[in-house]
DNA sequence: CTGTTAGCGCCTTCAC
DNA sequence: GTGAAGGCGCTAACAG
C-alpha cells in the first residue's frame, strides 16, 4: 500500500517506450499506433496508474477546477445552490473547491484570493454583498467570475439572479388581495441588494394601495431564532405606529418567517387569524411547519446549475460571449399562513 | 488586468536577486538577510504576487487540501458536517474539495479516485455505506481517510461516529415511559450501519418491555416526502399486525418524521394524541414543526470538526497515532410530538 | 508513428 | 547570506 505512486515514467520503463508516448496513449491523443496504445493502457491499468492532476494543471495552466464561495454552508438556501453547482461541475469532470465566509467581507476577498492561488479556472460567488462592494477587487482578478443573487457592476462580471422585486410584488399582491392592510416587513440588515429589492417591492405595493405608514423591523442574521426573537420588537413597533397589531408580516426569507411563526404562537397569537405570515425562498420544510407557510419559491438548484453552465461557457467558448446577466423567476406558493378560514 | 501572473522569477529580476532567494524571503524561511527579505517582500506586494499553489503542491508533494465526500449536499444533516469540516480546514489554511455521490456506490469510489488524482492530503467521507462495503478499495489508497457515521473496518481507516444505539435507546426509553406500547419503526433501507443500530435499539427495547410483535416499514430515501408517503403503508401494516393503529412511530431520521407528521395530519390523525412521532438527528427546524418534534440531537457540527482535526492530526503528527475511532453522544430533546396533554 | 528536449512555477540540495 | 543546478509529473514543441 505504501508503494510509490506510479507515474507515466514508470509505465514507460515497463512498456519500453518514452513517457510522452505513454502520455499520448493514455489520453488517446496525437498520432500513436493502436497496438502500442492498447499495450500501454493495459500496463497502466495493471500498475494502478492514477494521473497526477496537479502536474497536469501546472503545465496546462488549466486545473479543471472551480471555486465556490458561499456565505453560509448551513443555510438551506445555499445548500441547493451548491448542489446545482456540484452536479454540473461533476458532469463536466470539474472539481469543486468550497469556501464559506460567514458574511465577513474580508473573508470573502481572502477566499477568492485563495482560489486564485490554486489556479482554479473559474469562480462562482453566492455571497450577498460581494458584487455590491468588491467589484474593483474582482476586476483585477484574471479569472472568470459568476455571481449568484448579486447584480454585476463591472464589465468583467457575470451573474445569475432572481427577480426578487417581482417575486416580492407577487407576495404583496396576494396579501393585499386577501384583505390585509397593516403589513409589516421583517428585513435583513446585511441582505444587500436582495433585501433592498424585496423591501422596495413591499414599500411600493403599500404606497400603491394607499396604505398607512410602513412598519419595519430589521435584524442582523437570517436564522429561525433571529426571526423568533424579532417578534416582540415587531409587535411593539406596530402598536406604537398603528395602535394595533399588524395583520400580516412579510419576512425577508423563510427562516425568519418560520421563527416568526413560532414567536407568534408562543405569544398565543394565531396564524393567520390574528397575524398572517409570508416568507421567501421556498425551502422544503415550508409546507410542513404550522401552519404551512406561504412563500415565493426560488429555483435555487437551477440557479446553481445556470451559474455553472455560464461559467463553463466562459471557459470554453471564448467566442460566443454569453449574456452578462441571467435573471430567473420564482413561483408563488400560497398556503395556510396567509389564507383565513381555509383549514 | 490581462497581465501575466507574476512569478518569483519576475520578482527576482526586479529585485536583482535569484528566485530561490525570493522564495526564501516570501516564506520567511532559511537563512536570509533581514534587509533583502523586507525589500523582496515589498516588491512582491507591489507587483501583486500570488503564490502558485499548484506548482508548490507539485514539488512539495503536499497540496494543503482535503477532499470531502458526502451523499447529498442538500441534506441538512450533512450541511452541518460540511460546515464543521470547512471551518477547521479554513482555520488551518487547507482548501476543501467537495463532492457528492447521491448514494451511488460507484460514484463514491470515483469521487475518492478523483481526489486522489488531485493529490489531496487527506479525505473525509460522510457517506453511509462506504465503510461497510469499500474497505478494500480504501485500503489501497495511500491517503489518510476519516469516515463519518461509519465504523472503520480496516486498520488504515479512522472514523468519527455517533452512538446511535444508545441514542435510539434513549428515544425508546422515553416512549415506553410515556406509556406507548405499539411503537412502529420507519426505517431507511440504504441506511447501512446507521439504520441497523437504530433499528436494533428499537427491537431490543421492545423485547425487553415484552411488547408485541414489531411492525416496521422501510423506505428507500430519507426525505420529507418519502416520510409522508410512507404513512399509508405504516398504518395499514399496523392494522394488519395489531388490529389497530400504532400509538407511536419512531423514525429513522427527522426528515422522515416531519413527513410522517404531515401525513398523519392529512389523514386527520392528531399527534401525539392518536399517534406519537419521534425523529432522530436534531435538525434546526424540529422545534418549529407542528407539533414540535421529539428527537435525538446529534452533534453534527462537532462531528465535522472532530473528523477534520483527526485528519489533520494524521497529516502532521505521524508519531502520535490518534485513536481509530471517536464516538460522540447526542442529546435527547423531548417535545410535544411524544408528550400527551402537555399543550 | 515515436523519442528527444524543454519547461510550467516552485522548492531543495548544495556550493560559494 | 545568497546563487547555481536539479527535479516534482506532466504536456508541448520539435525531430527523426
Amino acid at each position: 500500500m505504501s508503494k510509490k505512486r506510479v507515474s507515466i515514467k514508470d509505465i514507460a520503463a515497463v512498456a519500453g517506450v518514452s513517457h510522452p508516448t505513454v502520455s499520448r496513449a493514455l489520453r488517446g491523443e496525437g498520432r500513436i499506433g493502436e497496438d502500442t496504445r492498447a499495450r500501454v493502457v493495459a500496463i497502466a491499468q495493471e500498475m494502478g496508474y492514477t494521473p497526477n492532476l496537479v502536474a497536469r494543471g501546472l503545465v496546462m495552466q488549466r486545473t479543471r477546477s472551480i471555486g465556490l464561495v458561499v456565505t453560509n454552508i448551513g443555510d438551506p438556501f445555499h445548500a441547493e445552490i451548491i448542489k446545482g453547482v456540484e452536479h454540473v461541475a461533476q458532469a463536466h469532470e470539474y472539481s469543486l473547491f468550497l469556501g464559506s465566509t460567514t458574511a465577513n467581507p474580508e473573508q470573502e476577498v481572502r477566499m477568492v484570493r485563495s482560489f486564485q492561488a490554486r489556479n482554479v479556472d473559474g469562480i462562482i460567488i453566492s455571497a450577498g454583498q460581494f458584487g455590491d462592494r468588491y467589484a474593483e477587487v474582482l476586476d483585477e482578478i484574471d479569472i472568470p467570475i459568476v455571481l449568484i443573487s448579486t447584480h454585476s457592476t463591472g464589465d468583467t462580471l457575470y451573474s445569475v439572479t432572481h427577480d426578487d422585486y417581482t417575486g416580492a410584488g407577487q407576495i404583496m399582491a396576494h396579501l393585499l388581495a386577501q384583505g390585509y392592510q397593516r403589513i409589516a416587513y421583517l428585513g435583513h440588515l446585511s441582505g444587500g441588494r436582495v433585501d433592498r429589492e424585496r423591501r422596495n417591492a413591499w414599500l411600493d405595493a403599500l404606497a400603491q394601495a394607499n396604505l398607512i405608514q410602513p412598519v419595519t423591523v430589521d435584524v442582523q442574521g437570517s436564522t429561525i431564532d433571529t426571526g423568533m426573537e424579532a417578534v416582540d420588537a415587531l409587535l411593539a413597533k406596530a402598536e406604537r405606529s398603528w395602535g394595533q397589531l399588524p395583520d400580516a408580516v412579510f419576512c425577508y426569507n423563510d427562516l425568519l418567517a418560520i421563527g416568526v411563526l413560532s414567536g407568534l404562537r408562543r405569544r398565543g397569537l394565531r396564524v393567520p387569524d390574528d397575524v398572517a405570515v409570508a416568507g421567501f425562498d421556498g425551502l422544503e420544510v415550508t409546507p410542513h411547519v404550522a401552519p404551512p407557510l406561504t412563500t415565493l419559491a426560488q429555483p435555487r438548484y437551477e440557479m446553481g446549475v445556470r451559474a455553472t453552465e455560464m461559467l463553463l461557457g466562459l471557459l470554453t467558448d471564448k467566442v460566443t460571449a454569453p449574456p452578462h446577466e441571467v435573471q430567473l423567476r420564482g413561483e408563488l406558493l400560497i398556503r395556510e399562513s396567509t389564507v383565513k378560514g381555509d383549514s
